[in-house]
DNA sequence: AAGCTAAATGCTAACGTTAACGCAACCGAT
DNA sequence: ATCGGTTGCGTTAACGTTAGCATTTAGCTT
């Protein structure tokens, strides 16, 4: 930089400001410093940048430790892309790990990331906390998806509970009465919030209202698998399922299907999610699709918003029901 | 800083260095250092650490910009796995970005980090040369996977040669003698290098060599079922196909039922990488399976260490054949 | 008890930028 | 001509650490 400076007979505060755009610097200096820089192929110290300006001109994103779960749902690259996208379009590149706690709070009050995106669905109660408190000390926090309430950070989600009445308007539209709600983990927070979305589509939509037709599942295809076993082998009738997730629908299918059923013919199947395995699976399956992509997209921008000392809202997307050949017309019985 | 250091009664220095783990420094101060600072909530900036140490003390991931194409790819899951496992383990956060050249020079240079891992199947050649020159200035660079023999970067991949061999082998020993090969774009790298070990393969392995068992294709599920649709259309007859990746065998296994053949009775299918999808489909794919989580570890190791001023030698890690249900004693004709 | 060595800590100057302030030169208006 | 207001750039002092060397203290040796 020194060398720049005296080759030019400038001083280095011009060298930088001209390096940054800065419009105070006259724009023929400006293009000078531009050209001798690039051609002594000189670079400023990242370190040196972050220390005085307080940006490391870093984001942040945070995966839950169970990142076995969440690198292998093809779900999440898509996200990613979303993520990186936008990154990418503005220069501030992402850094990213899987682990837990300390990062929280360590990144941000080191300064390695200005801010920090994270997902709903990892956050723990105890992470709730920490969370809230560094939004509550002023530092950009974004959540994607399903939060818990107490949660402070501004969140980019979909809209679950528009999402399953899409499903069930659609099943109702077909003339199924009867359709079985395969719900996540009984606990799971966002597993709660899509089954009370069930209970009150199933008002709206005039379905019969069957305590034995929710069962709890695990969201994935194995556990799908055995409850829709358990399911025929007892005595509720049906002549749809909506899962609560791509993958239970997909062993629902399954199940249905090794037990003598035809889908849509005998049953009909709805997924969530909309996941790759959605459209390759026979038959393809109907599903509601989250805007993922788009989720990602958001997220990068309104942590970049934030962190240039905007106000933000929180956000919900719309989902979008994808008709495949997994739903037909209801059938008398099953 | 400061603050702790006039509360204990010593020199920032001193601070620095407990805090450091510095043996110089007395375990009993060092203990009490670490003690407040924990209680103050103190946070050396990463910043200022980066400015004197010269260390960012993150490692960087490049990959291609056709990221679509990787993110979607379950292999990369895990692949993204394996790197953040040891990553996190060993405090190393890592940095990604999907663009193009600037990140390659500009990261390392910048001093944003202190070295790069990148993916040899999206290294263009114009990209060796950049990456070359890094390499000769002494910047750790570790590349994954198949990369152009000019490339002097540190390579993690596997053995891929055997991995064809190991699939030819099998098919042998059923019995197959005519045995289609998928390959790959005519023109990509790996592409070349897995026909290569094919053609050895068939010499070795007493099959048969004809040049019309060899078609190109595009690595993508349609493009195999198109290839293998006109195949059948043609004369050349085969039992079993060998797909130089999964996604292309699972869409030859669909074009070959679709067509009234059954796998793997009438013709067996081998796929290549052990994609998640591959266990899934109907019937389970028999593959080679490359370690892919072990890759990424290893390759997060190999910068680590390279970092650490070591020499390192490239590695080729061995693959593994995984015999499901698509293959079976071949038949006379197909 | 003096001298010497080793261990533990302090002092000072970087590290490579940017930000705040200041100042000169120029502009146009009176 | 004088004056306020710009515009364009230079000066200087941080930013929060660490590294090298200097210094003190304690521990041995003779």
């Amino acid at each position: 930089m020194q060398d720049l400076a005296s080759r030019l007979g400038v001083s280095r505060s011009t060298i930088s400001r001209a390096l940054r755009d800065d419009p105070q610097i006259a724009a023929l200096t400006r293009q000078r410093i531009q050209e001798l820089a690039r051609e002594l192929d000189y670079r400023p110290n990242a370190a040196a940048q972050a220390l005085t300006s307080r940006r490391s001109g870093v984001v942040g994103l945070l995966l839950p430790r169970s990142s076995s779960f969440v690198f292998a749902n093809p779900y999440f690259s898509e996200l990613l892309q979303g993520l990186s996208d936008v990154a990418e379009q503005q220069g501030y590149p992402l850094m990213f790990s899987t682990a837990l706690k300390p990062p929280y709070e360590a990144w941000l009050r080191e300064g390695r990331v200005d801010g920090l995106i994270t997902l709903g669905s990892s956050v723990s109660d105890e992470d709730v906390v920490l969370l809230n408190q560094l939004v509550n000390q002023g530092y950009p926090v974004v959540v994607i998806h399903a939060a818990p309430r107490a949660l402070k950070a501004v969140t980019i989600g979909s809209n679950e509970r528009a999402g399953i009445w899409q499903a069930l308007s659609h099943l109702a539209q077909l003339g199924h009465r009867r359709v079985v709600f395969l719900a996540g983990p009984r606990h799971s927070r966002y597993a709660r919030k899509r089954e009370h979305a069930y209970w009150s589509g199933v008002d709206t939509f005039a379905l019969e209202k069957d305590e034995r037709l929710r069962v709890y599942g695990d969201d994935t295809q194995l556990g799908a698998y055995q409850q829709i076993q358990r399911l025929l082998d007892g005595e509720a009738r049906f002549t749809a399922v909506l899962a609560d997730n791509d993958l239970s629908a997909i062993g629902a299918m399954k199940a249905l299907q090794d037990l003598g059923y035809r889908v849509p013919e005998d049953v009909s199947v709805v997924g969530f999610d909309d996941i790759v395995l959605a459209s390759v699976v026979q038959p393809a399956l109907t599903t509601v699709q989250q805007p993922v992509n788009e989720l990602g997209r958001r997220a990068m921008s309104a942590v970049l918003e934030l962190i240039a000392g905007r106000k933000l809202e929180s956000l919900r997307l719309a989902t979008r029901l994808v008709v495949r050949q997994s739903t037909a017309i209801a059938k008398e019985s099953a």
